[in-house]
DNA sequence: TTGAAAATCAGTAATCATTACTGTTTTCTG
DNA sequence: CAGAAAACAGTAATGATTACTGATTTTCAA
């Protein structure tokens, strides 16, 4: 089902996978405009649908009633800024036991999501 | 600011803090109606902010766009179930590394959200 | 106790991210 | 190319959450 390609399908994946920021759809729809003025920003959400179900990307988090994407579907995790709304990226070598104890109690885990919210340094650092 | 009583704010925690169903608002004025039957919606989320506020009560995840809460607030992840969109608790005792990293680092952590997706154990069992 | 002042509330309207709908345009396949 | 399928733009609808306004509770000093 599906044929699978359209130029703005291709820009939209672009424009996610090109960027480290997180961003919303909003955001993603915000950068192409310039480029492709006719877009729709139902077009941005129907293709991060799109996406999200065929495992090209994953959600982050939910800042600000904004859901942030990531096209890095790599097993890692995020710190929130609070202040500056940035989203960083932590990356982890360690194994967490929880996740042993869900799959021994017969929990299947299809992802998780770690954040930790709080200031990041630049934030920590500002007089504000 | 604010005397910080009312009977209907007090029913609304009691009833956030006596259930483990992390529940959503809709959910908690639901309860509450019944025995409250000219309590607002609009006073349930006044009340559910004033107690992130105050933290007494922490958010959990987001489960089909409805936020959900829970009022035990200490360390602990959770389990949300993606076929009977049940939350569950994950008590563990370990440390994350991260954490450390991320003081170490300049940042300040405020909370931290841990969530696996999945399916329990029941909705594995079942034929459906 | 009482009776304003302050806080809170009910009810409703507004907001805002996301989703659905409809007629048009793009893409695919032969 | 031509017809069918998929995707799209533009707009309307949805649904959770928030804001507003005039009424009701709560507080607390007299």
């Amino acid at each position: 089902m599906g044929h699978n390609y359209s130029s703005k399908r291709e820009a939209i994946f672009k424009t996610i996978a090109s960027t480290k920021s997180h961003p919303s759809a909003a955001w993603v729809y915000e950068q192409l405009k310039e480029e492709i003025p006719n877009l729709s920003l139902g077009t941005v959400y129907r293709n991060i649908a799109l996406f999200k179900e065929q495992g090209r990307i994953i959600t982050v988090a939910n800042v600000d009633g904004e859901e942030r994407i990531d096209a890095d579907t790599s097993d890692h995790a995020h710190f929130v800024c609070e202040k500056c709304h940035r989203v960083f990226d932590l990356h982890s070598s360690e194994q967490s036991p929880l996740e042993k104890e869900l799959s021994r109690n017969g929990f299947i885990i299809n992802r998780k999501n770690v954040v930790f919210h709080g200031e990041c340094r630049d934030c920590c650092e500002s007089i504000n």
